[in-house]
RNA sequence: UGCCUGGUAGCUCAAUUGGCAGAGCAGCUGGCUGUUAACCAGCGGGUUGCAGGUUCGAGUCCUGCCCAGGCAGCCA
């Protein structure tokens, strides 16, 4: 048996840069293929695929063996020299010289083959490891560092919001309680009360962190834990908000195309309306999507919310995400504020994505006078008492100001071109599933 | 919660009018020195979701239940 000096490691995706060397792999074994006395197996490392190759003048017997043996994602420590190869998929290939396995494994339940969507799901803790998965989880990271880096750059902190939330400010049953010390606490829906507290300290203020929603649904574009973008903007007018709002989806957009068109392609996505993602929006109001809607065949009486037929019927009108501004009151939040020339409405906006994904975000300017808010809050037949923290806002200072949220999983379909939330994120909470 | 569709081997599916439950992949054994979801030969693998009913005979028809998927409702 031959001895041999230890190779420094490698990763897959920077293999171009050590053709020619010698390296150490560490990873798991995708695929082989064995024709006898040569042996091709397919290794990832968690940042690629590279195929390696051994044959019996390559390998000692025994290791020779061994490596003929490999199941499908057992684990191995392998090395040999790299270099460039067209019949290699992904263009280079190990040659190997040496073997360690780590472990054998048995029976990998997700085969190269097809599989239903159940199946995989209740396998997600494994579907992980497919190259589809490693590619949208590749984007769903750079939409976040896009958002970040975008927020950051424009002068906006980084202030999070509680998880934990006190007893029942608003309805109960969209939260989900949880027991905090004997107290009725709730896992937080949004942290926006708490931004307008932090944007009133800060001036211009984000938070990013999950949300949790109760509601019984199960569609497609729902999860029951979902992640938020909520920037909160002081001296920031509805105006002000779509403008920020444009420019940081551009933004996002632009970057994953730039960053990650390597994944765009492995998830096949058509790119097409992606490209024309850029400032300004087309903007219709609710009364203009009524129109529209009737157009379509889709009556809705005033003051009505959209349903999810509405909502794809107006995304697909239009090539860029369009905004849909001066809801009703009626169908908004309390704190939104209304249109001083009508005030039926709101200065509100949701901001759908075409190509029939929908609401991704939701935004406003906020009421910021204090008899407003008290006599909205009793129009909704809220108690004052766990407001008091936040009418303060209006009492010492009060400014306009505005702010919105998006979702990180519906951002992340849309650009993906995903068919359904769940491979949005890692672990979907979906609708009484909570396995794995 | 309602409607629609489905549940057959570890996975993806087939099984004509109610008439012997089958294929590919995965696994195992063997073969092959450039494979590309490799290929070739062979082997093992089944409570047809569960319970009941109709029938000489049920994977197939009927009833109830369970589970899954899709659509909708709901949805700061």
């Amino acid at each position: 048996m031959k001895i041999r000096p230890k190779a420094p490691v490698a990763y897959v995706e920077n293999l171009k840069d050590f053709i020619g060397t010698r390296v150490q792999i560490r990873g798991w074994v995708y695929n082989s293929r064995s024709s006898g006395s040569i042996l091709f197996v397919l290794v990832r490392d968690g940042t690629g695929i590279v195929q390696t190759v051994a044959t019996k003048n390559s390998l000692d017997p025994d290791k020779f063996e061994m490596a003929k043996r490999l199941t499908q994602e057992s684990s191995v420590i392998l090395s040999g020299l790299v270099r460039e190869d067209q019949r290699a998929p992904g263009g280079f290939e190990i040659e190997l010289d040496d073997l360690e396995l780590v472990q054998m494994a048995q029976d990998y339940p997700i085969t190269p083959k097809e599989h239903g969507v159940a199946f995989l799901m209740e396998h997600r803790h494994l579907w992980l490891r497919s190259s589809r998965q490693h590619a949208i989880m590749r984007i769903r990271a750079t939409v976040i560092k896009a958002c970040r880096d975008f927020l950051d750059s424009q002068g906006f902190l980084l202030v999070d919001a509680p998880i934990l939330t006190p007893a029942a400010v608003e309805g109960t049953t969209t939260l989900f309680p949880v027991d905090y010390f004997g107290e009725q606490a709730y896992l937080s829906q949004s942290g926006q009360l708490y931004n307008e507290a932090t944007c009133l300290a800060f001036g211009r203020v984000y938070c990013f962190g999950p949300a949790f929603r109760a509601e019984k649904s199960a569609t497609r574009r729902h999860l029951a834990e979902l992640w938020m973008l909520e920037p909160e903007a002081a001296f920031y007018h509805f105006e002000d908000n779509l403008r920020l709002q444009e420019e940081l989806v551009s933004y996002v957009v632009q970057t994953v195309l730039e960053k990650r068109k390597r994944e765009l392609e492995i998830i096949k996505r058509d790119t097409t309306l992606l490209e024309k993602v850029s400032p300004p929006f087309p903007r219709i109001t609710y009364d203009q999507a009524l129109e529209l809607l009737k157009e379509k065949g889709l009556l809705l009486e005033w003051g009505e919310d959209f349903g999810v037929p509405h909502e794809t019927a107006i995304c697909t009108s239009f090539e860029k995400p369009v905004f849909v501004t001066h809801f009703p009151a009626v169908c908004k939040a309390f704190y939104m504020k209304p249109d001083p020339d009508r005030p039926e409405v709101t200065l509100s906006a949701d901001l759908l994505a075409p190509e029939g994904y929908g609401e991704i975000i939701g935004g406003s300017e906020r009421i910021d006078s204090l008899e407003l808010l008290e006599q909205k809050l009793r129009e909704n037949n809220l108690p004052e008492e766990p407001y008091r923290w936040y009418l303060d806002l209006r009492r010492y200072g009060s400014v306009p100001h505005s702010g919105f949220g998006m979702g990180i999983e519906r951002t992340v379909a849309w650009i993906c071109g995903l068919e359904h939330i769940r491979e949005s994120i890692p672990f979907p909470r979906l609708l009484e599933k909570m396995y794995p």
